[in-house]
DNA sequence: GCAATGAGCGTC
DNA sequence: ACGCTCATTGCT
């Protein structure tokens, strides 16, 4: 029986309540309403699928999470107003995932649920077939011995459908793709699901040819497909009928059926962060599924981050490595060349090119028959101060924060303000600062001028070139634009060293070392050769030199101990209105070991201001219900200029 | 003393 | 953006 002749709603006989999580933004309002399933809409409410309610007096979208037999609520409860399709998109794997993740970033579990499925195209719900996923046949995976022990043995662990949680560095020159593949073919061939996210396009094509040539159920997601095709190929995953799944960023969420492992590659990029509310990040996202689901978790990377050197140290992960044998037979010959080294170019062609002796000698080595990689800089970074005398990174005396110079007066610190008149190195004593100057773009046209008839071809902001043929040309790239070249570069050049290691962020060391160990992966593997244009006596140059990300990531990790940095603590950004802030820090209510650092004022916009939050990793979860209730808090009483909260944001000043 | 009106608030 | 509560107003 449906309406009754006045059109009144009776409701379904069983499991008549629906908890409904409503599509508003606002804080005070992030969590399930009931409301109750007519019975005209019983067959099609099922839980997961996409609802029209009344709340308060307007229709909004929704998703029901789940059918009861009773409310709580104890007030009269409305009808689902509609059922905008009976497809279940919402997952229970996903909706406990969105819901951890809204309470690890201090957002709103609808936020997430707008990232993590995409809008609905109706046509694509009938052209999706039904079809059925055949596991494909266990791959060799002897591409993985050369990591000794311990890459074999995870394959083996998977293959036998045990969990494991690793953290892989990859050879330079390595067939990462290759090796990916291995893995996810392994695991579909238990019968499970796979999640892979790599952070660009040209990855992804390459991942995807690695794995579609091992096994069928491969589909890619990205952003950029328009939304009738990204729908239906989400759908096939929803559905079962595509149980590996790669893509970026956004494929972090995707709802993979019966999933046994997930993998994320080069977890340092920061295109692994999303930019919208609330801000989560692939590896730490990916992390908290296999924690709960039970699956696997790969984490890889030429080099390695600090919160990955965590998973090792703290246990839950184990490291895949090749020994240093393995290393030394595949590693190519990285030199390093200094400032002080300038001034031996006598070579007119070398001058003119603004290279290096030892740079210039080996491009040309190099491109008799081969291309050569030329790394250089990409504008726009912002310098930071630095000791005059020994080039360590100038820091606040009270928060360690990073020091800055203003247009006129002291230097400052750009995380409490406290202004800094009595710099005095902590590493040499030098009270002299310098501001880390950007190197000149050396540009495609000097290099043309210096080597006559070789092709030059860039790659960066403008056109991202995807690959180069095998043949003499200098490719002039910016860090993560670099061309993919067949059988490799004869020599790549690092010339952005200042750049990269001057960046007014505590990640600068790990990102210039990542970026620079991401490049000189590409050259051609036994001979080729690796020269970076930066001062021998930091640790990323001697990493890379030594090409050991492992001992970088351990003095990283322990260096932030020290500073009291993440990850090793949690932190968060608070930006607003002046008022706003106040309002907000004020009525927080901080873990034991919280510190509130500033407000400082945020950029060239004197309207916004950023206050830094800080406690122990231990209290990270208390940090983020606090802020959640302090947002919750100025939500409920409408007030018209909001925060913004970022809990471990990239760009800590 | 009490209905009529309106602002404020929660939102099932 | 609806409908509820509660305070204020104005009339008997």
């Amino acid at each position: 029986m449906a309406n009754n002749r006045r059109g009144e709603r009776t409701p379904a006989p069983v499991l008549p309540v629906a908890r409904i999580v409503v599509d508003v933004p606002l804080a005070h309002l992030d969590r399930p309403f009931d409301y109750l399933v007519p019975s005209e809409l019983d067959a099609d409410a099922v839980p997961g699928c996409r609802v029209r309610v009344r709340f308060a007096g307007q229709l909004v979208d929704g998703f029901l999470l789940e059918r009861v037999e009773t409310s709580e609520y104890g007030k009269k409860l409305a009808y689902l107003e509609r059922v905008v399709s009976p497809e279940p998109v919402l997952s229970p794997e996903i909706a406990s995932l969105a819901r951890a993740v809204a309470d690890r970033y201090a957002g709103g579990m609808i936020d997430v649920l707008r990232l993590a499925i995409p809008p609905r195209h109706a046509r694509a719900e009938s052209s999706v077939p039904d079809g059925s996923w055949e596991p494909p046949p266990v791959p060799s995976f002897d591409g993985w011995l050369r990591y000794h022990p311990r890459g074999a043995s995870y394959l083996e662990a998977l293959r036998a459908g045990r969990s494991a949680h690793a953290v892989w560095q990859a050879l330079p020159a390595e067939d990462w793709p290759a090796r990916l593949a291995e893995v996810a073919a392994v695991v579909a061939s238990t019968g499970k699901g796979v999640v892979i996210v790599v952070p660009d396009h040209r990855d992804l094509a390459r991942l995807d040819g690695a794995c579609s040539a091992l096994m069928s159920g491969v589909v890619t997601l990205s952003a950029d497909l328009g939304p009738a095709e990204r729908y239906r190929r989400w759908l096939m995953v929803r559905r079962g009928v595509a149980r590996v799944v790669l893509g970026t960023r956004g494929t972090m969420f995707a709802p993979v059926v019966s999933p046994g492992l997930f993998v994320v590659w080069d977890d340092g990029d920061d295109l692994h962060s999303e930019p919208r509310a609330p801000y989560p990040n692939v590896r730490d996202v990916l992390a908290l599924r296999a924690h709960a689901s039970g699956a696997s978790l790969l984490v890889g990377g030429f080099a390695r981050t600090a919160e990955a050197q965590l998973l090792v140290d703290s246990g839950w992960a184990h490291e895949i490595v090749a020994s240093r044998e393995t290393l030394r037979s595949v590693a190519p010959r990285v030199v390093s060349v200094g400032d002080s080294d300038w001034q031996e170019v006598k070579d007119p062609a070398a001058r003119s090119a603004r290279l290096p002796s030892i740079a210039f000698e080996a491009a040309r080595a190099a491109l008799a028959d081969s291309p050569v990689l030329i790394q250089v800089p990409r504008r726009g970074y912002v310098p930071a101060l630095a000791c005059q005398q020994c080039r360590q990174p100038a820091r606040c005396r009270r928060c360690a924060g990073p020091l800055a110079m203003p247009d006129t007066g002291s230097p400052y610190c750009r995380w409490c303000g406290v202004s800094e008149a009595g710099f005095r190195c902590p590493a040499c004593g030098s009270r002299r600062l310098r501001g880390q100057v950007i190197g000149a773009r050396r540009t495609a046209e000097e290099l043309g001028r210096a080597f006559p008839g070789v092709p030059v071809r860039t790659s960066g902001a403008e056109e991202v070139l995807a690959s180069v043929p095998s043949k003499p040309a200098l490719v002039v790239s910016t860090p993560g634009a670099e061309p993919f070249a067949v059988g490799g570069y004869g020599a790549v050049l690092l010339l952005d060293g200042w750049a990269l290691l001057g960046r007014a962020d505590l990640r600068a060391g790990e990102e210039a070392l990542r970026r620079w160990m991401t490049a000189a992966a590409l050259v051609r593997p036994g001979n080729g050769r690796v020269v970076v244009i930066a001062d021998s006596s930091l640790a990323p140059v001697q990493a890379l030199v030594r090409w050991d990300p492992v001992w970088h990531a351990r003095t990283e990790l322990a260096a932030r101990t020290e500073l009291g940095f993440p990850p090793a603590v949690r932190m968060a950004t608070v930006d607003g209105s002046p008022e706003a802030l106040n309002a907000l820090l004020d009525e927080l209510r901080l873990p034991s070991t919280g510190e509130i650092l500033g407000p400082v004022p945020l950029g060239e916009d004197e309207q916004k201001e950023r206050a830094l939050l800080r406690v122990s990793r231990a209290e990270g979860r208390a940090l983020a219900a606090v802020l959640a209730e302090a947002q919750a808090v100025r939500t409920a009483r409408k007030e018209p200029d909001l925060v913004r909260i970022k809990l471990d944001p990239v760009e800590v000043l």
